[in-house]
RNA sequence: GCUGCUGUAGCUCAGAGGUAGAGCACUCCCUUGGUAAGGGAGAGGUCGAGAGUUCAAUUCUCUCCAGCAGCACCA
């Protein structure tokens, strides 16, 4: 039998057999190594331990102490325990696919029957039974139509569908969990009680696309988090109440910042709160986009839908818009006055972007090669008919406004244009104490319009504007727009979470429908480019997003009430009236609070209510006028002159923008 | 849009085939209290909407609407 060498990460060399498995290798080395085994790479590859080694390689053996190999196979192993308890609980249940996700695992079923809570808890008991037996894993290469011969005879549809969709060089393998077996590409571990069976739980039940596709049957998926130890999954679960503790909609609630109701489902009826957090943010943005060379405009809500067929969002997104239709023949009529007539019904989409828009603003009067780059910014309040269960809070609405602009620019102005957003962009998210973000970006996507040498020499400027930028990005191939390359921003929150909020995008495209041109040096009339881009992406998710960052406690230049002046007993009234009017002038969101209630209560209230500073008032305040300060999440506090106070908290409700950086 | 679940007072939630309850919030009274809930009284609901079964429906059934979770979607 052929020889093959095998060198460790150490630099070591052995020489086995060909064939010889990684678990006979670690049996090689030591008894405790065999035992503790899990997975092995081999060239690079993730190896199973069973399988055999032909050539000469590099080999590394892992155990639980490696992490990334070890969560993989403990969820995946999660995932056919999973299956199996299923399985054996409901012989008549159907598998399909059970993918390592996130923190763990799902695994798709069909069945008639919907799982229920209760079942999870049965599942879950199970697996912990098979976890206990410690049952070997066992697996076996096997012939195609063998494979194919045991699913139909076992009515596997989705399995042979599977089994179909292996590519023909491939070895199909088959896995056993004790007496239970899979089609499953492995690696797994050697047993399972490798699995740790106090550190995974059974999340939910949802349903799902067979192949995530909306024309086949939907499924019973069974989502389910794993680690490698008890700790890791408490860890886990206390970060999910931490993001509950952060919910918007919660917060919204709760600070009264905004309300949503059956009547205007997807939109938004802010409260003075939310929209002082709103409008301070538009404001700041406003300003930034001043002072980054973008010239504000604002154009119609409601537009006929020509307009639409031109840009051809008519054709794509008919569907998805609210049209609205009005009988122009009816002018002055009473409201109950005969049927409209066809003839005079005039058809117009509220506008659910706005670009379009731009465009026409843009074809006004003759553009120079002078002009550009012409930037043009909307807070464009947009309509989306979103269907129905991708609405979420304020983050996925129907009515929002964006804060968008296009620039219009030539082919040569494109790459400055990007590495100038991009600096734009980073500053904003920086002083809005997003300090991290990345940058992806997403080339040609299959359904495409434009030439190839278009696409060429887009991609190509996108790419080397964030090269001379020096920032990291990633690749999405095939994740661009339909008509052209993007950038897509993503901000991580302060638990690490990641939202896209920022898009930059480059559109050859619809200057074209809309016949947008400038006259170039030589004279000749050109097509500019037209860049969509978006910093926060809409205000509604933005306003969102800060509030689950902050878990409602907003910097103080956001806070909708940066301060509570409180009386501790009612002969300070005056004087706390006198404070609050003192702040106001200084320009700080001041409320006094006089109630008949004790300091106590109103400290508890307004701290709950996440007011960042609350000064008190007591008979010695008024006798020095001092004030006594608290802020929020601290329990010391401090008296200070009153006029000292209403100058330090008037400086720091500064934006940051406006903040004086000359020291 | 699809699958499942949910909808009872402003909020969080009990409840039952015979038209409803708690805590907090709210209003009033007492209390003037020094940094996270002082005490008492009172008011408040077409039980998401419509239809059906029934002597009787908020409760059971169906349809619709909205919300939640996931999927799909996100110009």
């Amino acid at each position: 039998m052929a020889q093959i060498s095998l060198t460790f990460p150490d630099g070591n060399a052995r020489h086995y057999d060909a064939g010889i498995t990684p678990a006979q290798v670690a049996a090689d080395i030591s008894n405790s190594l065999a035992k503790k085994a899990i997975s092995a790479t081999v060239n690079g590859a993730h190896y199973d331990l069973q399988w055999p080694i032909e050539q000469d390689a590099e080999i590394a053996i892992h155990t639980l102490k490696d992490d990334d190999q070890a969560l993989e196979l403990i969820r995946h192993d999660c995932a056919h325990i999973m299956a199996r308890a299923v399985q054996e609980l409901w012989p008549d249940v159907k598998v399909t696919i059970g993918p390592v996700r996130d923190q763990g695992w799902f695994y798709d079923f069909d069945r008639s029957e919907p799982f229920t809570p209760e079942d999870l808890g049965a599942i879950e008991a199970k697996m912990k039974e098979i976890i206990n037996a410690r049952d070997a894993v066992r697996t076996e290469v096997w012939d195609r139509e063998k494979v194919r011969a045991h699913y139909e005879a076992t009515n596997e549809p989705y399995k042979v569908e599977l089994l179909d969709r292996i590519p023909g060089d491939e070895p199909i393998r088959m896995y056993w969990h004790g007496e239970w077996m899979d089609l499953c590409r492995g690696p797994h571990l050697q047993n399972t009680g490798q699995v740790p069976a106090d550190a995974f739980k059974l999340m939910s039940v949802a349903a799902a696309y067979w192949l995530g596709d909306n024309t086949r049957p939907m499924l019973q998926r069974i989502y389910g988090v794993a680690f490698k130890n008890r700790d890791d999954l408490k860890k886990h679960l206390n970060f999910l109440e931490e993001a509950a503790k952060r919910d918007h909609r919660r917060l919204g609630r709760e600070m009264e910042l905004f309300h949503m109701q059956e009547e205007a489902p997807g939109q938004v009826f802010w409260h003075p709160n939310g929209w002082t957090i709103y409008t301070e943010l538009q404001d700041y943005m406003r300003r930034k986009q001043r002072a980054g060379g973008y010239r504000e405009i604002n154009t119609p809500q409601v537009v006929d839908r020509k307009l639409w067929e031109a840009s051809g969002h008519w054709d794509k997104y008919q569907h998805h818009m609210f049209i609205v239709e009005v009988d122009e023949s009816r002018d002055g009529e009473d409201d109950d006055a005969t049927a409209k007539s066809h003839e005079h019904t005039r058809i117009n989409a509220l506008k659910p972007m706005n670009c379009p828009c731009h465009v026409q603003v843009f074809n006004q009067g003759l553009k120079s090669y002078r002009d550009l780059p012409l930037r043009l910014a909307e807070f464009g309040s947009c309509a989306r008919y979103e269907p129905s269960g991708a609405l979420h809070g304020i983050m996925r609405v129907r009515g929002f406004t964006q804060d968008d602009a296009h620039i219009f620019c030539t082919e040569d102005q494109i790459q400055e244009e990007c590495a100038r957003f991009i600096d734009f962009l980073a500053e904003v998210y920086r002083e809005l104490g997003f300090p991290e973000f990345e940058i992806r970006f997403a080339t040609r996507p299959e359904k495409r319009v434009g030439t190839e040498e278009s696409w060429d020499y887009v991609e190509n400027a996108l790419e080397s504007a964030i090269k001379a930028v020096g920032r990291d990005y990633t690749l999405e191939p095939g994740d661009g727009a339909f008509y052209g390359p993007k950038l897509d921003f993503y901000l991580t929150d302060a638990i690490g979470r990641v939202w896209q909020c920022g898009t930059f995008q480059v559109d050859p495209n619809l200057p074209e429908r809309l016949d947008a041109s400038y006259i170039a040096p030589d004279g000749e009339k050109k097509r500019p480019f037209m860049l969509h881009r978006a910093c926060l992406g809409s205000f509604e998710r933005f306003v969102g997003i800060l509030i689950e960052n902050w878990e409602g406690k907003l910097p103080f230049w956001l806070a909708p009430r940066q301060v509570v002046v409180a009386s501790i007993v009612s002969d300070a009234d005056d004087f706390v009236l006198e404070a609050v009017e003192a702040l106001k002038a200084a320009g700080v969101r001041a409320e006094a609070d006089i109630r008949n209630e004790k300091i106590n209560f109103k400290i508890r209230e307004h701290s709950v209510g996440k007011v960042p500073a609350i000064l008190a008032i007591g008979r010695q305040e008024v006798e020095n006028r001092t004030v006594t300060l608290r802020r929020l999440g601290e329990k010391q506090t401090s008296v200070l002159p009153l006029d000292e106070v209403v100058a330090s908290l008037a400086a720091e409700a500064v934006a940051p923008d406006l903040l004086d950086k000359s020291d």
